[in-house]
DNA sequence: CGAATAGATAAGTTCAGCTTATCTAGATTG
DNA sequence: CAATCTAGATAAGCTGAACTTATCTATTCG
């Protein structure tokens, strides 16, 4: 490339492979069609290559034209739509926040309301993510994780959970604390990330109780929040983290029939890349989800 | 937004915002500082909205420069990267293929040194993904996946495939019908997605065998493919998909001690979003990519 | 307190990008 | 099959967005 070429002419080009005509792409940019075919032919001279087969009276992309369509259309609507969120009269920061599955499902979207409310005018949006999630890539502005993935971006602990035995009321009453190997578990299948999460198995040898063959037995689900819901039904006793449980434990309908608990061995981490670090929306929802964090694991319900 | 901001005006925002200097912007554009205030200016003025506060001899960004700062240095780096690779001397097709993770961590990695040899010149970057990949979001050419989702793609079922028991050959000498109850089985946890893969206790139905406590016990691993390097180290029978085991069946690193296979009940499907599908480099590796896998799954050590 | 620096502004220049007009050659049609 | 239409290429010239230089201001810094 002797001279990048003009962003003009690039945008010319855009339109036209998209379109598959010169015409329609200067009806698009409201020029003329002269004007479409010399940025063309100008960016192939500045180039050094063709990108589009003049066939006739008609245009066919080259196969590095082909090539480079798909991302100057995504390079292009991204300027685009970035023009029209500032040109607009009321102007509404973004915000891309991801988390875990699980929280992403019922924790998470159920405060979100808070924040949009004590903190206006915010467009969120909420992502359920498996660890990696690709920094590099997408413009995530905040990860929540369990344990600090990400060394190449600053990185902070939040707070350490725990795991706790939870049940609705009604069974609670049925349970002694050898009993545990005649009730009905809940497993709980982690995602790929999840392999240090700990299991019934490690609560029984944590608690101190041989587990026999309660541990392997009952059901299961496939994520945290699954395993909660079906607990709640009263389908039986759940080894459920704190931030989770903690509301449905204040508010009455789950119970901790044993009080022995499983630290996590991770704390949960907050993952902000530097480029979004000096937002100020970002800023305050860092604070704001710190917050909530902590008050949710150091419930007065779980001590 | 009466009228749509410049592209260089933007592009002069992004480098001054990014380098904190509009001196340092006119550097990098090679232009002078006057054009940079000057575009800079132009751009507010047809927003609407400052983008700096002018502070003393500094510029500080405002909120809404800040917002949109990371979006247009991703746009504007991907343009810079398509003129970059549009005019190198040597043009080499890029193609984005996705798979699921444990079909890129081994089966697919060996043999893309095939497809590279046959066909060239092309960068492939290989992703292993969980589903649903993002589509919208990202340039995927192409995905491998098992089972239809994307129904907004063109879709296409490549091959059925089955599991089978399969383990090293010195353990299997041990092995009787009716005595899998005595081996050591290798259970796999199939990621979020695998919900429908069968697991022994589906294989031991469909064989007619009663599981007692077989099915439950013995090894465990996250992936089929670390399932199927213990079940190499004799470590016991692991039920593997067809087309990771064929080679290690072929080459005598694995035996399959029972016939009895289980149909899985999804073909293997790929998807190939419109942008992509007509680029050439995709099509190659389309077909390339088919016949590799109905190869495998065809292979004569699986009948 | 100079000297140096970063940005704003004014005035003038230039060339990228634009228009209009004309040309070509396949497609369409009565 | 000629007449017409259409999509793009090309030429010539125009215009204004983008640029330069020069000057001004305010601040920082040695």
């Amino acid at each position: 490339m002797a001279v990048p070429p003009s962003l003009k002419g690039l945008q010319a080009f855009e339109a036209a492979a998209r379109t598959g005509s010169f015409a329609a792409a200067a009806e698009e940019l409201s020029v003329s069609a002269a004007a479409v075919s010399q940025l063309i032919r100008t960016v192939e001279e500045q180039m050094g290559r063709k990108l589009f087969h003049r066939v006739n009276r008609r245009v066919v992309l080259t196969e590095a034209g082909v090539e480079m369509l798909p991302r100057l259309t995504m390079a292009f609507q991204e300027i685009g739509s970035v023009a029209r969120q500032l040109g607009g009269d009321t102007f509404r920061p973004r915000l891309v926040v991801s988390v875990p599955p699980s929280m992403a499902m019922g924790w998470l979207s159920q405060r979100l309301a808070g924040f949009a409310s004590s903190h206006g005018a915010v467009d969120v949006s909420l992502r359920g993510d498996d660890d990696p999630v690709p920094f590099d890539r997408e413009l995530i502005d905040i990860r929540l994780s369990y344990g600090p993935h990400y060394r190449e971006h600053p990185t902070e602990d939040i707070v350490q959970d725990a795991v706790y035995p939870v049940c609705a009321p009604g069974l609670a009453d049925t349970i002694k604390p050898e009993g545990m190997a005649s009730l009905p578990l809940i497993h709980t299948g982690w995602g790929p990330t999840g392999a240090s999460f700990p299991s019934w198995h490690n609560w029984f040898e944590a608690a101190g109780i041989e587990p026999g063959r309660a541990a392997q037995r009952g059901l299961s689900a496939n994520s945290s929040r699954a395993a909660l819901d079906l607990a709640i039904s009263g389908l039986g006793v759940a080894l459920a983290q704190g931030i989770y449980c903690a509301e449905a434990l204040e508010d009455g309908r789950l119970v901790r029939p044993l009080a022995q608990a499983l630290e996590l061995r991770q704390p949960y981490c907050l993952t902000i890349p530097e480029r979004s670090a000096r937002r100020d929306v970002v800023a305050a929802f860092r604070q704001w989800l710190i917050d909530e964090c902590r008050r949710a694991v150091n419930s007065p319900a779980l001590r």
